[in-house]
DNA sequence: GTGAAAGCGCTAACAC
DNA sequence: GTGTTAGCGCTTTCAC
């Protein structure tokens, strides 16, 4: 039913090589015989199966990209950037979404083990250091956004305790003493480094550390709320928030609103990421913006290097990170 | 390198047939020979090469998801409920944004014409009548969300034009007369019957429509602002405004809040799709929900009856939507 | 219940 | 510059 190189060399009375010539671009083709087969492509309608090119060169020229969802969040910036460079050398970018499932996130590495696509980029990433290295072991994997303790994999970040205690600097220069922490209780470097920071930039200033100004749970939204509540029944209040994530220093600045907290003059609010919604949301959100369309072109670049060679690039890049005051830190 | 039938069917004693019907859980196998075939397996830590697979079956098992963005819509929930489905019955799907560039979206078609993927679900699709028509013809695609007048292709959406009447009469119901539409000049039968419910709600309710409470634009955020901008501009300001969209509501109110308007109680708005921001917001913005799980389940289920079938349901299926009233509308 | 072998559509090595 | 052909890894028909 299909139609197949065979009908095109059929059609243009060549053989499927020159065909295959024409359509890979090689350049030891006739003009002539290379017209006649344009036509004869054109003529069918043929697109060429990549079943077949792929089963025979061993490649697919895709990577997945799995994050653990496409909302509210830095991801879909960081693909954008990931499919401009993936573009002018050839690649697709496909991704999936895991929701922040252990078993979902494993489930789609099917794509990489049955050789459905080349390599894998992992955004904040479930898995721990252990699986990651042994997976590194044999398929071309890569961590973006998100590094993982231990694990001697390719990754792409930003330095998250120098850019945590840039962005509580920035608070203590505004007077902020009392400062709280919204954090969470995962293990991924972008939690713990940057709990870190906000501990050495108080101690750096000659502030206590006080562990009733920490909150610590998960990512998700409503963790945020809960921070605001927590935060503003203590007796004494903090003056500033530093939260890990945009999602959740939002959520915070809106039950804060709620409880009739003046957002920016009675407690200042700083988020990390610099997803959209800090511009949308009133008052706008201060952050720490994260390179995102670099770290994605960047990442798609060393891993597509990874996947052509034998020896196997698994360092840790860094990439500058960006304070964005707005009205949340009364700016 | 990669291990691969043959190398399990020499590690079991076995031929490959029997492997690949162990595989393929084909009960024609002895229980000693499977066993002897899954202790191989195990052993060479074997994943079948998929690129063999398809290639022979002429099938994939994929079906791609083509939308304009992945963030600030429903599409998210959209793609959930379509894996929701997908993977009860063994099918994957992947995602691609084309970030509402005609060339972006055309270009990923690639993945359907070379086999990549067994079918394509468009949402918010850039294709006209004609081109899906063609498309149609040899491919199995479907549309979700967003139909296009005139194109024969299998599509899952809400009926916009009652959604509509039912968001407008809910506005007069609560005695608004000058009641403000925020639209787009896109041919898309998601703005053209919104806009269409709209004028008939009205007219429904003996309410003249005047054309100067009608602001058309695009569907991105910063004509939502634009849009506010025009309406407190007016001499008679409208006491409400349907939008066609959330994030084009979302705008309207942020600016609506800058201009020192009180949303809820001067000027209600009321927007679609109940994205998840619509919670996050200050006011909360009360919306016309679209059932996305429930339309991602029901259009793979449609598109893959379609790709197991000779003869295409091409049908427009409709599915319920749901006022959500919150304080936006004063609610 | 099992194996041999054809063949899915393509690329590339080789021969001319 | 071009054609012939082997073979990528798999499934499946057919014969036993």
């Amino acid at each position: 039913m299909s139609v197949t190189i065979k009908d095109v060399a059929r059609e243009a009375g060549v053989s499927v090589a020159t065909v295959s010539r024409v359509l890979n671009g090689n350049c030891n083709v006739s003009e002539d015989s290379a017209e006649r087969v344009r036509d004869a492509i054109t003529k069918l309608n043929y697109s060429p199966n990549f079943l077949g090119r792929n089963l025979r060169k061993c490649e697919t020229n895709v990577i997945l990209c799995v994050m653990p969802k496409s909302e509210h969040s830095l991801y879909s910036k960081i693909v954008t950037g990931m499919q401009r460079y993936a573009s002018k050398v050839g690649y697709d970018i496909i991704t999936a979404v895991s929701d922040g499932v252990p078993s979902a996130e494993a489930r789609v590495m099917n794509m990489l083990y049955n050789r459905t696509v080349d390599g894998v980029v992992l955004l904040g990433t479930l898995f721990d250091a252990q699986s990651l290295n042994r997976l590194a072991m044999n398929y071309d994997v890569a961590l973006c956004c998100d590094g993982v303790t231990g694990a001697d994999v390719l990754t792409v970040a930003v330095d998250d305790e120098i850019a945590a205690i840039d962005a509580v600097n920035t608070l203590i220069a505004k007077g902020h003493r009392d400062i709280g922490f919204i954090g969470t209780t995962s293990e991924a470097i972008s939690s713990t480094a940057r709990e870190n920071g906000y501990r050495h930039a108080l101690q750096a200033a000659g502030i206590p550390y006080r562990e009733e100004l920490v909150y610590r749970d998960s990512y998700e939204y409503p963790c945020g709320l809960d921070a605001m509540n927590y935060f503003c029944g203590l007796e004494k209040r903090p003056t500033a928030i530093f939260a890990v994530s945009d999602l959740l220093a939002i959520a915070a600045i809106h039950r804060g609103v709620e409880l009739g907290v003046k957002i920016g003059e009675e407690i200042s609010v700083m988020g990390f990421d610099n997803i959209s919604m800090c511009e949308m949301m009133l008052p706008t959100v201060s952050t720490v913006e994260q390179p995102c369309e670099k770290m994605g072109e960047q990442v798609i670049s060393k891993l597509i290097e990874n996947i052509h060679s034998t020896v196997k690039d698994n360092k840790y890049y860094t990439v500058d990170h960006k304070i964005i005051l707005r009205q949340s830190t009364g700016d």
